[in-house]
RNA sequence: GCACCCGUAGCGCAGCUGGAUAGCGUAUCAGACUCCGACUCUGAAGGUCGUGGGUUCAAGUCCCACCGGGUGUACCA
């Protein structure tokens, strides 16, 4: 049983007989822990039963405090208006240890998503262009998502949503039929893609008919033509295949690459849907729908040509999202500069009647990313290229490595593992709406609150283990029982809420913090008590402390992603 | 112009959806290994929480105005 509620039912029962009523609905989620742990374990402020129980906050948790009276499991003071529990530390400690080993890897897990479906639409690159950090916050956010989602019971849809539509594959061919041929595309990969698009836009500034050419392909490809048809595909295969070792390396898998083309003949219902509910109304040509009665812009839905747009497009996706996998949730893992337009397709499918979409359509925005104080432009070559970016990670993971314990097995692999986690653990550090200015020096920077040193945690526990494995006496308890151990307990018992929290908020930062706080409250208390030693039942017990630790620190990593190696 | 978001220590950020003395990391300074891994640990210093009002027993947190920054604002995605 989990201790908020023992301790809510201890409220409870001292409420009732104290005031001879029953104590609020909230009770449960009313109950804190303490700023610092001298106050208390946890603590119920009584601030606001003042009102329902005309009295003043301190009276009510000095008669909360009589009512319990001598109780096995806490033991009560009060301080002003709060009425602080202090656990039993030997049952403490050994309930939270027992629950996090009994539940063999999956402690903080739970069924409450069975038989429920997240889509979650993520990463979404472009095709015929290079993986960029533009795009790894949506990858790494929507990842940790889906493994949280998944952590909770429920059936996730990966989606990448492509964007492999527009005119500039129409320019792409033209300028592939011009100057590109395979044998320069099968070597320079989607770099030589990227050339040959930059090429086309340089010519079109002096001849403006290669414009029209560039018209002329994409119509190919809108007809069905066959050659237009295999070449799109043709780059469209280079790119996921690019991409796809980027997602092998970061471990991430879809389940769907249905993107902006697949929506291509899926449309046309949508709109006479709209039409036939009277939404939809024309404005200086263009047909959209109007949001002035919830202030906003209105949506464009098709243009004067009659050529549909974006918008058009993501609301044929979002209905054949709910039609095809009948989800309970759906989530956009899109950066922060869409907000309008999701505001809009949210709103204009509520007008058409979904009334499903406030509750289960959610836009997970994040901040932007640039590039040393400045904007991230191709252009001014202020981009950084994801492989590049894990190569060099893995090469200072490496190079540390050599400095710090040359003679490690699998050198290769940990300094992936190390490196690799590294990014990840910095990108889902920080709340996802912060902006983010990369810098080369900071993104490499290894000390601190980061990813290795919550691995070399890690690796810690299970050396400290390894060299205890002889010890099989029965662990006594009251060996957890200082203050210094206490913190590390609390920290592993605060991990199941900070997995619901970040389920709750979407918000995967929540998880690398709670890592973080049983790190560092693991370290201190490894620096303060000696693990191993003659008191083989005490030794016992802290090794299951460790053990517990390891598990936690795994489980968590695993959520964001991060790999845990055993030696570092 | 209008809409949305952000503003907390030099820098990067938390702050449990209104509660106890505002925290963490970095950088700076001072310390701690004959000892389970020093990629560790302890301590010091660093703040009018952008500004001004308001609501409340209680405001970094809610409301209003202003200042500063970012993003968006119909035929791109």
């Amino acid at each position: 049983m989990l201790w908020h509620e023992r301790i809510a039912d201890i409220i409870k029962n001292a409420y009732f007989k104290a005031f001879n009523q029953e104590a609020p609905e909230e009770t449960l989620q009313m109950i804190e822990q303490p700023p610092d742990s001298s106050l208390g374990d946890f603590a119920f402020p009584c601030f606001r039963l003042a009102k329902t129980l005309h009295n003043a906050p301190n009276k009510i948790a000095e008669k909360l405090n009589e009512a319990i009276g001598e109780n096995n499991m806490v033991t009560t003071e009060t301080k002003g208006a709060y009425l602080n529990f202090f656990v039993n530390r030997k049952a403490f400690a050994n309930s939270v240890i027992d629950e996090v080993i009994s539940s063999k890897g999956s402690y903080g897990s739970s069924k409450e998503g069975e038989g429920k479906t997240c889509c979650i639409d993520f990463s979404s690159i472009n095709i015929a262009k290079r993986f960029h950090i533009g795009h790894i916050s949506s990858t790494l956010i929507g990842a940790a998502l889906s493994r949280l989602y998944a952590f909770k019971g429920w059936n996730v849809v990966r989606i990448n949503h492509l964007g492999d539509w527009g005119t500039q594959f129409g320019k792409m061919i033209a300028a592939y039929k011009l100057w590109g041929s395979k044998e320069m595309v099968e070597e320079g990969g989607v770099q030589a893609l990227s050339d040959l698009y930059v090429r086309f836009h340089e010519e079109s500034e002096k001849d403006n008919s290669l414009d029209d050419l560039g018209r002329e392909w994409f119509k190919k490809i809108e007809d069905g033509d066959e050659e237009a048809l295999s070449i799109f595909e043709y780059f469209k295969e280079l790119t996921l295949k690019d991409a796809k070792k980027v997602y092998d390396r970061l471990g991430i898998e879809f389940d769907s690459y249905a993107g902006e083309s697949f929506y291509n003949d899926k449309m046309q219902p949508v709109i006479d849907e709209l039409q036939e509910k009277g939404l939809l109304v024309e404005s200086d040509g263009a047909w959209v729908v109007d949001l002035s009665d919830e202030n906003m812009p209105p949506c464009l839905i098709l243009k004067s040509d009659g050529a549909t747009l974006y918008a058009t497009r993501d609301l044929a996706a979002a209905l054949y999202r709910k039609k095809t996998y009948d989800f309970s949730k759906c989530l956009y893992v899109v950066a922060y500069e869409q907000d309008l337009h999701f505001r809009q397709l949210f709103a204009v499918l509520k007008k058409m009647g979904y009334d499903w979409v406030d509750e289960q359509m959610e836009h997970v925005s994040f901040g932007m990313v640039g590039y040393e104080g400045e904007a991230l432009s191709t252009r001014r070559g202020n981009v950084i290229y994801l492989d590049d970016l894990l190569q060099k990670s893995v090469e200072k993971a490496l190079e540390i490595l050599e400095e710090k314990n040359p003679n490690i097995e699998d050198k290769q692999l940990v300094a992936k593992q190390v490196g690799i986690g590294a990014l990840i653990f910095t990108m889902l550090q920080n709340n996802r709406i912060k902006d983010i200015d990369f810098w080369w020096d900071r993104a490499l920077n290894f000390d601190g609150e980061t990813g290795p040193y919550v691995q070399y945690t890690y690796a810690r526990c299970s050396s400290v283990i390894e060299k205890g494995s002889h010890i099989d006496a029965a662990p006594d308890y009251s060996a957890l029982c200082d203050d210094i151990t206490m913190e590390v307990l609390k920290a592993l018992y605060r991990f199941p809420m900070a997995v619901s929290d970040a389920l709750f908020r979407n918000e995967p930062y929540l998880i690398t913090r709670c890592v973080t706080d049983i790190a560092k409250a693991y370290n201190r208390y490894y620096y303060e008590q000696r693990i191993l030693t003659d008191d083989y039942s005490a030794s016992a017990a802290r090794l299951l402390l460790s053990r517990a630790t390891k598990e936690v620190i795994q489980t968590g990593l695993s959520l964001l992603g991060i790999e845990t190696p055993e030696k570092m």
